[in-house]
DNA sequence: AGGTATACGTACCGATCGGTAACATTGTCA
DNA sequence: TGACAATGTTACCGATCGGTACGTATACCT
């Protein structure tokens, strides 16, 4: 059941009325430690130490460190169908294309030193249980995807839309994991050629 | 470089010199706890008191936490290769046939609730730092599987054979991964018919 | 039987974990 | 100027974290 404490997320763009900041400069800090280190390996001593805000003023604003976990990935989920939805405009009524550029981009940013995958994906291997707030939010983007890699199979006339977007699925995943575990020069260089290759031997004759 | 505090892992089989019995016990539930629910969830106290001694037995016998998950590791890498084997010698000639056999057992272990995915993958999800014990047992488990893959991409005739051995391995990253997002019915399930249209997509023609 | 090494248990360590109580300070708008 | 909401300050809580000092039991060999 969703609380009312952490809803007024809203961006304070200059003179409107937005009182929390520090809700947002937590957030921001709790994004970029969690994602970067993990959620369970960061404390929320040091959330609030390098946000420069004190330990009351998080949990003022967020009822708990699971929720904040979740609110991370909320703030995740936004910003992931943002970059989905950009591929996808960019190329109209071309679902191939719009998932050759989501693709390529995935494959680009695995690219580079410390990647760290999927913030999703992670946070749902650090918690194995279903129940978990930071997990229900994974879960949840994890069903859109496959929602939306099915759909576009769909579009694309694959034979067996179903297996071709959950291959596609495979492909994705397989690179946000692939791309923490190699580094420069993995196999997650490779996706979107490899998804081209199963999108191309999955269509109707 | 490696302490001789833990080496002697060998089965007690029956009248044979096994002093240690409590590092036996300590593994096989440190085995089951880290896999299951992860290394950071899991306390030493719990290892401990699961396996029926004491902590001081555990660091008599492991130098640390996390000398104790590599070494959960080592005997997960064991088992996998173990499991690898058994699919390659299952079809002898045959690399096709072998890694078909291969990703159909993946695929039905991911077909259960609660699967877990791979514990390697897991513990790189978990320590991103790359000097982790734990985490250099890891990546040396992917690079050889990686390794692999190549090769029998070679072996099967493939056009660019690195591509095709990337791929199927992030198919089968996908499937560790999606195995344990989604549950029975997820996406996973597919990967040896997805795999199986990578590898004719890739084959010279 | 006695000595000796090896394994094991009790009790404890300081540090950190997530979370809170009570109160002082600030900034904002009427 | 007053009122209110947001934030800061300080100090604290019980629980758990990984790890250890030190005494006790057990097994083996002579």
């Amino acid at each position: 059941m969703p609380t009312d404490k952490n809803i007024d997320l809203t961006i304070s763009d200059g003179h409107a009325s937005a009182p929390p900041k520090a809700a947002k400069k937590i957030l921001d800090v709790a994004y970029d430690l969690f994602y970067r280190r993990g959620i369970r390996a960061i404390g929320v001593d040091e959330i609030v130490k390098r946000a420069g805000v004190t330990k009351p003023s998080l949990y003022r604003s967020f009822p708990s460190k699971d929720e904040l976990a979740a609110s991370y990935l909320r703030q995740y989920d936004l910003e992931y169908w943002e970059r989905f939805d950009e591929a996808v405009a960019a190329h109209p009524g071309d679902p191939r294309a719009q998932l050759k550029a989501f693709l390529t981009r995935i494959g680009k940013r695995t690219q580079v030193a410390d990647y760290r995958g999927c913030g999703m994906t992670n946070a749902a291997v650090e918690y194995p249980d279903h129940s978990h707030p930071a997990r229900v939010v994974s879960e949840a983007n994890k069903q859109e995807l496959r929602r939306r890699l099915r759909a576009m199979a769909v579009a694309m006339g694959a034979q067996d839309p179903d297996t071709l977007g959950d291959g596609l699925l495979l492909l994705i995943e397989g690179a946000y994991i692939s791309g923490q575990l190699f580094g420069l020069g993995g196999p997650a260089q490779s996706v979107a050629r490899n998804a081209d290759l199963l999108i191309e031997a999955s269509l109707k004759k």
